[in-house]
Parts: structure tokens; C-alpha cells; sequence
DNA sequence: ATGAACATGCGGCATATGTCGCATGTATAC
DNA sequence: GTATACATGCGACATATGCCGCATGTTCAT
């Protein structure tokens, strides 16, 4: 539901490859990317826990970070959102637009395709 | 060369087809799709002429509000930076995806697959 | 048991943006 | 010339987000 910032958004690209990583995990990969302190770090997945991007799972005591959407939930959100907001257009955008995107694959493309036409439908309100 | 918020984008949208409006005008023809008071109008067209969105003509001591990009030059950018940030592709979007927005005439998409690819061009820099 | 090495929580600052209201100025109508 | 109706300028507040640091706690090796 909420959308991730851009900055918000490079540190989920991480979870998405790697399923789940505590906090000092993502800061060493995410590092030279972002150029942030561990502190900086630390506080935007804080933040993103708060607005129901990440889930936390304690392991043995470490928490550690997984993201709470799929990829390919995200971006057909992000997608939507782009179309609606920036476009001004209710049309599916064609998922074949996307296929240079570096993190989304061949096989990915059909997938994503379905979910923009699904949250075509589900309009107004939010359910499902 | 900054960015419009999504709100800015609403606005804008009034300029580029009736070229330029007083405040009032805008205020007028937005306020159904915003539901903002006079007040916000105001200061929005405010902060976009202080951020290089706007310019400012007056018309017997009028103020009167033009954009100071047009549409595709905006759009193209506002792609680009989509591409770029979200999507994380340097490949130029393909101008076809976008022929159901509401505000880009099937005219115009030729002219915006040039802005595209001629914004791939200069990188790095922000010149010309 | 003392300290190095982290983890966690939380406070804090700056800027952007969404959202107003108010004070003052000007013009126009009676 | 006084009221009415706008225009303009500014101050303000809340939330989001980019960006830290510090205090406190836990762990583990010496």
C-alpha cells in the first residue's frame, strides 16, 4: 500500500535478492550505493518497518530484514502509480515497456503484465 | 530541471493547454480535482515559479503564470527519472508505452521518443 | 570482570510539500 | 469616500524523507 521513495526502493532491491538480511547485512551492500552512515541506514529500515514495506524476524535475537512485497508487487504498484499519476491514464501500460528494467527478467515480464491489469480492476477501493 | 510533484503535475496541466492564467483562473479550473483552498493554490504556484516551474508575466500589474517547460519536455524528463530511479534502466523507454496518456497527442509521440533518447545522450552533466 | 565490538532505540536537524490563514494593498462600485 | 472584492505576500503547521549521532544493552574474548 504505501509506496517506497527511491532511496526506500534501493535498499528493497537487496531483500529482493537475498530474501532477508539484518541490518548491518544491507548497510555493507548498500554502502557505496547510497554513501550513507549505518546510522542512516538503520533509520530508513526502521522507517520502512513502520510503513509496512519490511517485516522483521528476530534470529536468536538479531533482527533481520525481509521485504513485506515481491518485487513484481512492488513495481506493478510503482508502475500504476507512474501511469495514473504522472501519465494521467487508466490504461494498463504494457508490461513490455519494462523489459530493460536491469531487475526484472524475460520470464518476469508476462507476470507483471497480468498484475497491472489486475490492479486495473480492484479500483477505489483497496481491498484484496 | 526540477522535478514537478505530482500535484505540481496537476497545475501544470491547466497551463499547457490554455498557455497562461492568473492565479485565480487556475485556482478556478483545479479546485474540483484538488479540492484545495485559494490560499494553496497560491502558495503552490508560488513555490513552483521559486523552483524554475513557472514564470511570471505580468499583465497590467496581473500576475499571470506560464510553464517554462512544455509538455513533452516535462514528461520526457519526468519518464526519464522513472526509468532511471525506478525502474533502474538506462535504456530509453520506449515513447510508444506512453500513447494512452490523456495528454500526449498520437502527434507527439514521435517528437517525445526524440526527447527520450536525446536526454540519454547527456549524462553526467546537466548541460544544454 | 573489563573492554572491544556490535545491536537497538531514539532524538534531532534540514528540506520538501501539502495545507491553510491573515494582513495589507489596490481597484472598483456606489 | 467608504465598502466590497480581489491580489499579493508571508507566516505557520504537519508529515515525509534524507541524514546523522548518542546512550544503553548484549556478547564474547582475554
Amino acid at each position: 500500500m504505501a509506496k517506497p521513495s527511491n532511496f526506500e526502493l534501493k535498499l528493497l532491491r537487496y531483500l529482493w535478492q537475498r530474501e532477508r538480511l539484518s541490518a548491518r547485512e544491507i548497510h555493507q551492500a548498500s554502502q557505496v550505493e547510497t554513501g550513507w552512515s549505518y546510522s542512516t541506514t538503520r533509520k530508513a529500515l526502521d522507517r520502512m518497518v513502520a510503513k509496512g514495506l519490511l517485516r522483521i524476524e528476530q534470529i536468536h535475537g538479531l533482527k533481520t530484514f525481509a521485504a513485506a512485497h515481491s518485487k513484481l508487487q512492488t513495481m506493478a504498484g510503482l508502475i500504476k502509480d507512474f501511469a495514473r499519476n504522472i501519465l494521467d491514464t487508466d490504461e494498463p501500460l504494457p508490461a513490455a515497456a519494462f523489459a530493460h528494467s536491469k531487475f526484472i527478467e524475460p520470464e518476469e515480464i508476462e507476470a507483471l503484465g497480468v498484475l497491472l491489469e489486475e490492479l486495473d480492476q480492484d479500483d477505489g477501493s483497496n481491498v484484496k
